[in-house]
DNA sequence: ATAGCAATTTAGCCTTGACTAACTTTAAAA
DNA sequence: TTTTAAAGTTAGTCAAGGCTAAATTGCTAT
């Protein structure tokens, strides 16, 4: 019954990339959360107009993607108001701000230019799983 | 004019999020070329059941995206026949395989359980900029 | 008070990447 | 040689995540 996969490469690919989809459909909510939460703290509030200039969206496109995270609890808004983030929301933004610090701490400290750990960073936080970010917070933290 | 993003902060998160999407865009066809080339490599060559039952997608799915492959000029194919790489195909295909497997070993010399290292890889390497990648080689190179 | 500008929303369009269902072709068995 | 099962294709649908253009709302300065 060995299952290295070194050894014993899975037949079962399927899995890794059903799992990788998943990971996709969450990569906009994950990144929407945690700048909104940015946003909070440095401004006060979360403007569609600074969503845009930040991500190199235009506003429609905000509004779709606001009304997504609201439809999936993430969110609340009022027309031509500001937005904020649920319970649910503040939650995921905490766990997606700690976890892309931890990412890019660790690119810096094997290092990956800090410019560049900033792009990578980005979008590698979507793929690493809780047993690969304690990985790298032990990394990070020297052993 | 200093830049370091950890002192200076980017207020110019959209150039991050563009190339965030660039990768996005890219990443279908980094996985259909490696898995193409496997197959091939594998088993002779490479049909289309093959490829669905790897991505664990549909017939259907399969073929739309070897539509678009072959319409970008990776792959070339007749109704009813195998799936080939073409030169640009493989040249794509070769660059991944060698990407994905440092992103792996890097992984798992780091600490990562194989079977983790295995599903974070597979979204993992699509994020990973030369610069980072040139790091990680030479880190499970062993300095 | 209101005019005008900035912010936001709406409507309509597009591509990617997924699906099901139905059809066609190929190839193997009978 | 015919039948049949597997493989592949086609048609139609959907959601996510982008866009532009046009309409609407809110705020600010006059
Ligand atoms: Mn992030
Ligand atoms: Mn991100
Ligand atoms: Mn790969
Ligand atoms: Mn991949």
């Amino acid at each position: 019954m060995g299952e290295d996969s070194a050894l014993n490469p899975r037949h079962n690919k399927a899995e890794v990339f059903a799992r990788l989809r998943d990971a996709h459909a969450r990569e906009v909510t994950e990144d929407y959360v945690e700048m909104i939460g940015d946003l909070i703290a440095e401004e006060g509030e979360a403007r569609s107009v600074a969503l845009a200039e930040r991500f190199g969206v235009t506003a429609a496109t905000v509004n779709n993607t606001i009304k997504r995270l609201e439809r999936d609890g993430f969110v609340t808004s009022r027309p031509y108001r500001a937005i904020f983030l649920t319970e649910k929301g503040e939650a995921l933004a905490k766990k997606c701000r700690e976890r892309h610090q931890i990412v890019y701490n660790f690119l810096v400290s094997i290092g990956v230019d800090p410019e560049v750990a900033e792009f990578d960073a980005e979008g590698i936080e979507h793929h690493v799983s809780e047993e690969t970010l304690r990985v790298f917070a032990r990394s990070v933290s020297g052993l």
